[in-house]
DNA sequence: AGTTATAGGTGGTCTGACCACCTATTAATT
DNA sequence: AATTAATAGGTGGTCAGACCACCTATAACT
């Protein structure tokens, strides 16, 4: 008896067409093999094929053309986390593990992009901060995601505005609104060191 | 012309399904009707309700079990970000965002960690560094994956061990043999401050 | 009563059939 | 010849029906 679960075909289909992804180099916009022709080449029927494009397409992944093809997208998930907002039922190890996590990696970034600023850029942080928004919370993102474009890391800027987007829908999570000021004018004044203490400080 | 591109059965589908939850108010663990009994009731066939049901599937939603049902679970995002992060992790063709944000992951567990070890915790680790493994590497899965479980915060671990897997693939990227014993050494003198130091120097 | 068949329900999957839509090629019209 | 119209083939969207493997409760048997 075997303790892992067998494993759906869709969910091979998912790693397959991930496979092909990376393998072919696609970048966002490019099409994917039709429906026939990937159930022909997984050796799976056109219904498991579906299945998977749809988990993707629901997630943001694809966009699918009716008459053309399935294409690569750049990521939005904005139709995920709606769909989301609407099912959850608030766990609150989830919810915390997911505040403390989004917060290292704001930590972090912060750190990161430490001695990559000019002076417009303090400029442009200072106005982001004046600036009146629909949504305090829209203040945070315009904020970070500002540095993170700084750090020039992708990947970290790219799983902050995901969990950035999950949070969201739960709960407003957004520092003092002297935090952003103070930590310009860390940065202006080549701190480092005194950037972890001042995330420590906003622990709630 | 509408610009409103007409929705899909599916999307539809998912609708009723989240509009059937409420109006039962069905919680974690519930039945959802059956894939036949929806597609009648919906007025649709049944692999476009398959197609709404492996989507919630994939977002972790539900869960099926074959020959028994389908069920709701409680919400965790984990499978979600687990998902669209190795999508995410192809697309940057940056390794190096990978390692570094792997490495600052690994750091702020290592302090997230910091006061939850016991002295037979201790010896664990001493002793998960002398083993002798078949590849360097798995010492320091092990290694870390003990303190991520310490962290007790499971969206870190998943996200780090995704990161882990798809690293180990392209490039070992092992620290030092001294480091972990150092680590481990600053755990037990209750040197909280060194941690981060101490990862600096492991900059390659 | 306790055990063992059994029948029916459920998800998992495939196949084949239409439909609506898009595009490029071809044919018809001017 | 240039332009327009018809068309054929590919693509996603959807459905119906067929098996299979699996689970569970019921019925039959010992």
């Amino acid at each position: 008896m075997s303790l892992l679960p067998k494993q759906k075909v869709y969910q091979g289909v998912l790693d397959e067409i991930r496979g092909f992804i990376e393998k072919n180099k696609l970048n966002a916009g490019d099409k994917l093999p039709s429906e026939r022709e990937l159930a022909e080449k997984l050796q799976a029927g056109r219904s498991s094929i579906r299945e998977a494009l749809r988990a993707l397409e629901l997630l943001g992944l694809i966009e699918t053309k009716a008459g053309e093809g399935t294409f690569l997208s750049t990521y939005r998930p904005f139709q995920t986390v709606e769909l989301l907002s609407s099912f959850i039922l608030q766990e609150s190890n989830t919810r915390e593990d997911l505040f403390l996590s989004k917060r290292i990696i704001e930590k972090e970034a912060a750190k990161l992009a430490f001695d990559r600023f000019t002076d417009q850029d303090f400029e442009e942080m200072y106005r982001m901060i004046d600036d009146t928004y629909e949504h305090p919370n829209d203040r945070h993102v315009a904020f970070f995601n500002f540095i993170f474009m700084k750090t020039g890391n992708l990947l970290l800027a790219r799983i902050w505005h995901l969990m950035e987007k999950f949070s969201h829908t739960i709960k407003r999570d957004v520092y003092d609104p002297s935090f952003y000021r103070e930590l310009v004018r860390l940065y202006t004044e080549h701190d480092y060191v005194s950037i972890e203490n001042l995330f420590s400080k906003q622990e709630s």
